[in-house]
DNA sequence: AATGAATGAGCTTTCATTCAT
DNA sequence: AATGAATGAAAGCTCATTCAT
């Protein structure tokens, strides 16, 4: 009779496994972060790690595709509401405050994969990047064209959002400051809704 | 008798080396970066890499420090200029544009480091940051006292500014577009001003 | 209530093992046999070729003490026979082409244990190999006192059977040949015989 | 100036690791031999290994090779020379236990390849094999048409050959007997000859 | 008796750094 | 000053074996 494992345990190992990766990734970098040490903050043997992944480059790639697959979920939540683009800023940026609360280490490997390491281990980033990306691009051209918020370039609105959003979580923790997330996030999307406006001129 | 070697002989391969080190970070990271290799690149053997840094870990750090100092220059210098800041903010994106254009390697190694490794080693690049950034505070706060600027927390400032600028040279490889860097400025500056433009008063 | 398992049940898992291990061993090497896959080819799990069996070392040794063995009654069966040396010669090598048909992963793996292994594990191998060495020396050395073969030292003649008789299914496969076993068979036990027969008395 | 390491230097370390690496598989097998002892066994560092051979199954394609060919070299040798097939049988014979003296280890390695280890890994030797094996059989075809010796199927030959003059190092040492070599290696050759020998009878 | 998830010792290989020349 | 052969710590990964079920 073998061993009963049931699915939940067996995902919730996973899950463990997945966080304390992304604790050490976060901490050191992808390259620094120990297998070993990821093992042993996940409270199981190195082999283990083994069962549930293919390599370290395998977990690598869950890691973005989770972070990846919830940022992409909170755009497309925020886009598909029947609200003002001033409202739906500011659900963005909430949104993304409250991901970086509950999941900063996540947050910081995905900037990792973004610039730090070599650019084919972040391909499971980068299409979901793509993905969200097109998904706001499309709404965005909607809105323009029914005189909602001021035409814009695409490849801009991209560079807003995430370069924007992003920033949230990184630079305070770079330059060691402690700042009230909420209220930045508040000041941002305020600018940013006062930037993409239509004019108002008749 | 030893060899006469020129103060500016030491500077230009001091400088070969860091451009190699900065060419071979930008396309596999620091980690993967190999030491033998940028000091083939370089022209040079390997020992001597050691004649002009202490570690590998130096070089960044001078990597940092130089991209530190540049885009510092940058921001001093816009913002000594008597102008406005709607031109202020258009002539910064353009100066941005052209230091992604001449010395994107060093953009890259510093978004690296922002990151993608250990904390420490970022050391050099956080400071520079901390002085950029209050130097634009500083300044900012001023302009608001005179109400050329809508009032905004310094941490709002720094978040739009270098998330956003920083964005540029990135996303695009990322996403593996080809963006025309020089329309994509104008339309984010024209972006920026419009949300820290001074409230019309009525 | 314990399962009731009969010792025929037992002798057939057991053997299931023993085969299963053989494919792997031959295909692989020792070394790289891998347990798990012995397992999933005899259709029981990992656990329990341990109820079998001591360890990875221990199957080798049943192994090679089954093959061993084998050989063993092949040549005392062909010793025990009243033929000709002659008749004998030929009848051990159709024995050794029947037993490389029938086993040819087994005598791999005896191959694999006389050369490619750790000493150590040999050990159950080089037992039987003494044993009908002891055996051929005999038997040879009364027919040679008989006048039936020519005199031989005992190092010579265990070179000359085994030597030859293990490089059949060897060599072929070593050079990818396909060789028909049956007729090479036969010009060895010629030559063999010719090589060993008593000189002619004028 | 960078430190002179002549091309004698370069090969005299090259032939180190060799030695060692022949030493250390001999003894345990391909796969157990650890590369950390033989670099000690070498007297040198690990790292040191890795700028002589790409990998650990490089060297092992070295040591076959070396091997190989060097048999090659005695049967080249050998099947040159102007003599009656009777010596040349005495002087194979005599140039395998010469070879087995001076290089038990690599012959124990080409055997250890030749049966124990994955069968790609052992392709440098069956290219030699194959090469020393048609250089036999040529030959033999072609004194066979003289009638210098009896007729015999090219993989009989091959099947002998091999399989005899190898088994002189091997058997011995895996019986625990020390034989005297060269006492045998002349019985060896004396059998195979009456064995090869042209029929009498006009 | 039977299972297979879990384990961790041990392996090969890399690469920043040193130092004799 | 300049070199690059040599080094060895440290890393990711495998697989024989155990043991709770």
């Amino acid at each position: 009779m073998p061993k009963i494992v049931t699915e939940t345990d067996r995902l919730q190992k996973r899950q463990a496994i997945l966080d304390a990766a992304a604790a050490e990734i976060a901490r050191y970098g992808y390259d620094r972060a120990n297998v070993n040490t990821i093992a042993e903050r996940a409270g199981i043997g190195i082999g283990t790690i083994y069962l549930y992944f293919q390599s370290k480059e395998d977990i690598l790639g869950a890691l973005l595709d989770s972070i990846g697959r919830a940022i992409d979920d909170i755009v497309q939540e925020c886009l598909t509401q029947e609200i003002s683009w001033s409202v739906r800023l500011q659900l963005l940026a909430d949104a993304f405050v409250a991901l970086a609360e509950s999941h900063r280490d996540y947050l910081r490997v995905q900037m990792s994969a973004l610039h730090g390491v070599n650019r084919d281990l972040g391909a499971p980033m980068s299409e979901w990047l793509r993905i969200t990306i097109s998904r706001l691009t499309e709404a965005y051209a909607l809105a323009s064209e029914q005189g909602l918020v001021a035409p814009l370039p695409p490849e801009t609105l991209a560079t807003l959002v995430f370069g924007t959003l992003d920033s949230f979580v990184l630079l305070p923790e770079v330059l060691s400051q402690h700042t009230d997330l909420s209220r930045s996030a508040q000041a941002v999307a305020r600018v940013l809704w006062r930037g993409i406006a239509p004019e108002k001129s008749a």
